[in-house]
RNA sequence: GGAGAGAUGGCAGAGCGGUCGAUUGCGGCGGUCUUGAAAACCGUUGUCCCGUUACCGGGACCGGGGGUUCGAAUCCCUCUCUCUCCGCCA
């Protein structure tokens, strides 16, 4: 979430800059300010009253010490009007608190001097791209197809065993989600970054803490005998890590990379732009992390989408890369570029991976802080990305790579699935 | 799942109703000594909110929440977590 002091101290910017993301903040924003004031005013009360009682405390175990205990008597009557007052303020002020934070959570955060304004995924600029996508479809299978004709992803068995959007992973499709893993994990060792297993399910503390929470908690499953969330993605678990925490500033940055199977309710968004790998409720993904210096954010930023990019042109997958404009980027985002690569059999871009820094939004929720030389402690900053998410990465191998001969497994990949071709 | 014990500052570990935000040790930082280092000695060492923002002042925090009391790290209730034993088990 924003921190209260920029808010204040910057009130009208915050008002333009959330339109770009088409968010009016014009009367929330006038309401958190107004009840910032509230609470600082009863805080402040309750604080000289706190101050009072503390003092005539200490005088009444002094009194009792030296043996004067009318005297102490006495002062013990005049505490009790104090300590109404104080309960009441107390009240108060968590009042205050709660509907402060429940504006406070509400408010997305603010998009990046750059982004461009935007409704929605029309209005994203096309910042590079790299391959020549096919555009002649003339005898190129979509992967629906292609699956069938290799059995090696039979969504039929997934809907016995679970329901629709889980595949079964069989022979040669199995081994290709393992390559791309291994594959993926490897290429971001050797970029610096540290491995971790994180768990696949969270606690209501984490999925707040990456704002998952509270507003789309109807994209999670949740275990409710043990209120547990099942992972939307491993940033959630990953960036957690880190949440109650002051780094040491020579610490930073810290760079993580992660596998999981991510699990979506995708609810309300399923129909015929989703057919296939397009959409599932279970996937698997590795995920890049950063916990940088503020002043290092932008640069590491970049350095994720270099390393993305050279990941898809290892793939050989003709892909481009949007900056997404204010009216498509997440809640949550500050700047976000998308990738989507070229599927061939369907003839559209898929997106399959996300990069964006979140500035210090996560870690304003997660008191994610670091100290500086100084002993200073300010808040860090996190970003994020898909390197790379499965699906639609195999639905784009499969469609670009299709021959009469079967499909043709890149080079850089070989060494992983231990075969080059699928099919004959 | 059953029985018992516990949760205190970066770590270890005292405190069990009143100068306790908290003894002490280790670690960290600064200094004395030294050609340098080690050792020794001295000093310093948490976070949050509010006011002043140079200095400083007030409040809160001893796992979370609630209660008793003039006053709680200390007593009571409750939740969560950890450890030991038993059970179950990859």
């Amino acid at each position: 979430m924003l921190q209260l002091n920029y808010i204040r101290e910057h009130e009208q910017e915050v008002i333009e800059r959330l339109a770009i993301k088409r968010f009016d903040g014009t009367e929330i924003i006038g309401q958190i300010i107004m009840l910032d004031d509230r609470r600082r005013e009863t805080q402040k009360q309750l604080d000289d009253i706190q101050a009072k009682s503390n003092t005539i405390a200490k005088e009444i175990g002094l009194l009792f010490q030296s043996g004067k205990t009318e005297e102490a008597n006495r002062k013990k009557e005049e505490t009790s009007e104090l300590k109404n007052q104080a309960r009441e303020l107390n009240t108060r002020l968590e009042q205050t608190k709660n509907e402060l934070d429940e504006l406070l959570v509400k408010v997305p955060n603010l998009p990046h001097a750059t982004v461009p304004a935007g409704k929605g995924a029309e209005d994203n600029f096309v910042v590079s791209a790299w391959g020549e996508p096919v555009k002649d479809r003339e005898g190129l299978l979509p992967h629906w197809d292609l699956i069938t004709k290799y059995d090696i992803i039979d969504f039929q068995t997934g809907i016995k065993i679970s329901g629709s959007g889980f595949p079964v992973y069989k022979r040669k499709g199995a081994r290709l989600q393992r390559a791309l893993v291994n594959f993926f994990l490897d290429e971001a060792l050797k970029a610096g970054y540290d491995e971790v297993q994180p768990p696949y399910v969270v606690n209501a503390a984490s999925a707040y803490a990456t704002g998952q929470l509270p507003d789309k908690d109807a994209q999670m499953y949740h275990a409710g005998l043990d209120d547990l969330y099942l992972i939307p993605t491993a940033e959630v678990p990953v960036t957690n890590i880190y949440r109650d925490m002051i780094l040491k500033i020579q610490d930073l940055p810290y760079k993580n990379v992660a596998y999981s199977a991510c699990f979506r309710r995708e609810a309300g968004s399923w129909g015929k732009e989703v057919r296939g790998l397009n959409r599932l409720h279970q996937f698997d993904k590795v995920e890049i992390v950063q916990i940088t210096h503020p002043d290092r954010s932008y640069q590491a930023l970049e350095e994720m989408v270099e390393y993305v990019a050279g990941l898809l042109k290892k793939l050989q997958l003709p892909y481009r890369i949007l900056k997404l404009c204010g009216g498509d980027m997440s809640f949550t985002s500050a700047l976000t570029y998308d990738f989507e690569v070229w599927s061939a059999g369907q003839g559209r871009w898929l997106e399959v991976s996300s990069v964006s820094n979140f500035e210090n939004f996560q870690s304003n929720r997660m008191k994610l802080r670091f100290k500086d030389d100084a002993g200073k402690i300010h808040l860090a900053h996190t970003l994020n990305g898909s390197a790379l998410a499965l699906p639609r990465i195999v639905a784009s191998l499969l469609e670009n790579n299709q021959s009469p001969e079967g499909i043709r497994i890149p080079a850089a990949l070989v060494p992983y699935t231990g075969f080059e071709r699928i099919g004959q």
